[in-house]
DNA sequence: TTGCCATCTTACCGACCGGTCGGATAGAAG
DNA sequence: CTTCTATCCGACCGGTCGGTAAGATGGCAA
């Protein structure tokens, strides 16, 4: 609500920190270090203040990582609207999707999302984390589904797709870039040629032994 | 070497703790709270003893978290090589080593490594983990290869797959099992359908420019 | 000039960490 | 019996953590 954001008084003239700067420091030190393994102290010194000055911007470690994961969530949200065409083939809308989660990868805020160990977060935290995972699965999900009719099990396709992504961009790290386009490629290849043929029992569990 | 594990005298009659107990308790509790998060104590009181016995079986926490790692790799190991077969259609022992690596996947022990966070650990366990996951990496690359030729990128299928298997893994813990069989199927397919047909330019780098 | 307030610092707190010390306990060996 | 040794515990250590108290500094508005 009544935020006062102007670049008003105070000492500080030099570097004219604010939250976002200090949310950017904090999130390269979590992604780097990780969020148990980063201290108050270390957030500090990388902005050049100390550690009670931090305290003047967030009134708590845990508020600095809730405010990144929020910023990544809208991150996210407006990367798959912006990257996602409204119409044409189902498929290359399923591709155009795949790229634009790709590239919001690359920005180290979101991968503080993607990173994040949701067992530091309390209830709040986690269920932000969960809402925003959800809504990017149900949206591939259910662009597969368009692309895919009920050839596929679009649910397990889309885990696929995003645990490829998820976990290269964790473990190659800075250097998922390098190996992106290749990487690209290749789920496209296969989900491509996945979905032009029908899959044998996509989701139906076994009817037969119900009872 | 001269290790003696003969179940020799000392007090403890009920339990009988050893090794192993320690190994197993301390690995459900990294699995559950994350290793940093996990006390020496939190561990001790799992066991129904104190910190100080735990000095007893192992040197420090960190060398619990080596053990572990090293009774993963002997974990998968044997899985994989038990679970693939020598000979038959490549692309049926492809299927064989996903369906091998997923079961392994089951085990806490063997979650342990691919949930280990390598910065926590010095060199040497470092180089443990890299070399595990590095060695099932390669493993079913030759064999995509083997299946495939150069009609995909090998090691940006192999990617997908690991990651899909390890994401999930993570990212639905206990209930991973539930989804196993669903997403093995869809790995499978889309692997099939992926290997079948050609891929437009897979791995190959801008040769024209070379100099 | 006066007073306000954002900014930033030194010094500190209680809690908890991994790890150690010296001793208590009890079965095995002689 | 004594002695040995594996097992285990209460008490404690140095260090680090997230967070706080209290005050110094300096630009801005009145």
């Amino acid at each position: 609500m009544g935020e006062d954001n102007s670049a008003s008084a105070g000492r500080r003239i030099k570097g004219t920190l604010n939250r976002q700067g200090v949310l950017e420091a904090a999130v390269e030190l979590f992604n780097r270090l990780g969020y148990d393994r980063t201290s108050m102290n270390d957030i500090a010194a990388a902005l050049g203040i100390t550690k009670p000055a931090l305290y003047h911007y967030f009134p708590s470690k845990e508020k600095i990582f809730t405010a990144s994961i929020e910023r990544a969530s809208e991150i996210v949200g407006s990367a798959l609207d912006e990257g996602t065409p409204q119409d044409g083939p189902a498929m290359d809308r399923v591709e155009a999707f795949v790229k634009a989660y790709a590239q919001a990868l690359a920005d180290p805020v979101f991968r503080s999302l993607v990173l994040a160990d949701e067992r530091v977060l309390d209830a709040e935290g986690k269920a932000a984390i969960r809402a925003c995972k959800r809504g990017s699965q149900l949206r591939l999900e259910s662009l597969l589904r368009e692309a895919g009719g009920e050839a596929v099990d679009a649910r397990a396709v889309a885990r696929i797709i995003f645990g490829a992504l998820n976990w290269s961009a964790v473990a190659l790290g800075d250097s998922f870039g390098d190996s992106l386009d290749a990487l690209l490629a290749s789920i496209t290849h296969l989900t491509r040629q996945g979905l032009a043929t029908p899959q044998a029992n996509p989701t139906s569990p076994p009817k037969k032994e119900i009872k």
